[in-house]
DNA sequence: GTGAAAGCGCTAACAT
DNA sequence: ATGTTAGCGCTTTCAC
């Protein structure tokens, strides 16, 4: 059996040379002689050191380990972006701390003071809105935050998004040129900023430009779930509405089996546009005509950028938040 | 500027205490006398004192950081098992390192060998088979492993799952039983042993048991993935299968919109069953008769599992192979 | 009930 | 190019 003791000193006592040394060739230091590195290198290999990360963590300061504080882990949209956010971390060596926070602010504080305690380099954050107490604990430590795929309630935080009041908006104009008479406003909780002030926004900016009054009674507010949209099926129906823009996938999914379940018929008698491009558009039948993200980038982008926070690459104060490019398309849920 | 040097010196120095004092305070420790302990934790309050965890790790030798190497983040099966292993992870104090594997054996050995150097005190393995150098890796260290909702060509790692060979036996036999000339085998790779073994016998079982003979050319390899189901129909198509156990739900999924598109009609004309019951099972239509297994709760006990390893807890070591029960459930991807 | 002091394994000046 | 020596912030005997 392989005891846990062999160490740094270990190392160097076998290679007869300091621990400074050992420590060099292992940090890829260049002022070691090549001779000196090789002798090092063997008997690391002989002794199968590994470097403790704890204490390199403790004398460095540093733990090549960020934070990612994620709603849903089994949502697609937010899975979709932690897979471009793992990569783009491992790229960079660095590790992933994930958390599901369940959108609950009094676990997001915790498991945020939590990641600060364990000394993370840096935090991704997924989510919706940070409350006051979490903006506070944010302020009081200089561990470099960024939001991914989402616009937050604190401007101060940079963040890595698309425009999702202008998507909001063409989506919206897209059913109206159309010919809907009315579109519906089906969303994820109006608590959250980007419901209640984006896309909400882009809806009625859509309707503005269409000529459409604004009806309150057409926006439909749920928790965001495929259950809450199978839900809604019924309020739909009743209500006649023949076209609504949603704002989240798993919702828009749900409301469409509901709406089919029901013997609604997508897109004859009733369209259906989305919002994230998840796998789920793709999965229904008919598939969602939706908005498009580039998910997997938007990820990639906000770990990238945060590892140039966290190298203290403060530079262009104006670029911290990235807006990508979206897109759209038309797929079976709306009618050609 | 809160400055980040509010350390166990600062708080002891304030409150009059000795560092150890400090320390029995944070950590619970009842021999402090209650005023001690008022006065510190006064102190820690003001101060807005956060014990460091890394310096704790390094003392203490444990970092209650798991690590959990996940096959695809995006992939329902995991998401979910991931799911319950953070709950329980949680629950317990402990932090999840999370890491993509691709299940790609370089990179898997890259990210166990990294998980290991940061000191986790234990590794929940989701995946399908590991590699002799990963054995060789994991026996020598004594960090708990533990596997998640598969099996492994490696029995000596404890694990928490199913009995797929019964349940793939009852799936054949469920599709055999109401008629089936011939029940296809659409697998994942075949070079992970859960389908080249459990899964495969419990199909041919199946068979014998109904008087078939096993055909080769029934037995379909992909890569498992939904694009590789949807690419297959054309083959099941040409070979006028009519019926087929898959063993994957993305891979189903994939399958059964690929023939729904190309006009074949499930389940009059085809009919299908496959084995993990997550979200995609119930979000296609027709939705998919499948295996039923409590994916959260795989999650969830192999994490508490693993808190049992962790903990020493080495008692009753043939316990060490949780086989959970599972169900299966009839819905309209099969004929009634 | 409380304190003193020795590490935990490593990095980072600072010397040489 | 290499060695010496302080720490990093905490836990943990061992005394008292």
């Amino acid at each position: 059996m392989e005891k846990q003791s062999v160490t740094i000193y270990t190392v160097a006592r076998e290679a007869r040379v300091s621990m400074a040394t050992v420590s060099r060739v292992v940090n890829g230091n260049p002022n070691v002689k090549p001779e000196t590195r090789q002798k090092v290198l063997d008997v690391i290999k002989q002794l199968n050191y590994r470097p403790n990360a704890v204490a390199r963590g403790l004398a460095s300061k540093k733990t090549t380990t960020v934070g990612v504080v994620i709603p849903d882990i089994t949502d697609p949209y937010f899975a979709e972006l932690a897979l471009g956010i793992d990569d783009v971390a491992s790229m960079y060596k660095y590790n992933i701390i994930l958390t599901n926070s369940d959108s609950d602010d009094e676990k997001i504080l915790k498991v945020v003071r939590n990641l600060l305690a364990k000394q993370v380099d840096g935090i991704i954050f997924m989510g919706h809105d940070v409350s006051d107490e979490l903006k506070n604990e944010l302020a009081s430590t200089n561990t470099p935050v960024v939001v991914a795929g989402s616009v937050v309630n604190d401007d101060s935080l940079p963040s890595v998004r698309i425009d999702y009041q202008a998507a909001a908006k063409e989506a919206t104009a897209f059913l109206l040129k159309r010919g809907a008479e009315q579109v519906a406003y089906i969303t994820g909780p109006l608590q959250y900023s980007i419901n209640s002030g984006d896309r909400l926004s882009g809806y009625k900016n859509a309707l503005a430009d269409g000529n459409k009054d604004f009806d309150d009674s057409l926006v439909i507010e749920t928790d965001g779930s495929y259950q809450a949209g199978y839900a809604k099926a019924k309020e739909i129906i009743e209500k006649e509405i023949k076209a609504a823009y949603v704002t989240d996938d798993s919702l828009a999914a749900g409301l469409l089996n509901g709406l089919t379940d029901a013997g609604i018929k997508v897109p004859d008698d009733f369209e259906l546009v989305s919002s994230n491009d998840t796998k789920y558009t793709k999965l229904v039948r008919p598939m969602i005509t939706s908005i498009t993200q580039p998910l997997y980038d938007i990820g990639a982008i906000s770990m990238r950028l945060l590892t140039k926070l966290m190298d203290g690459d403060d530079s262009n104060d104006d670029e911290k938040n990235v807006i990508l490019d979206h897109g759209f398309v038309e797929r079976q849920s709306t009618r050609k």
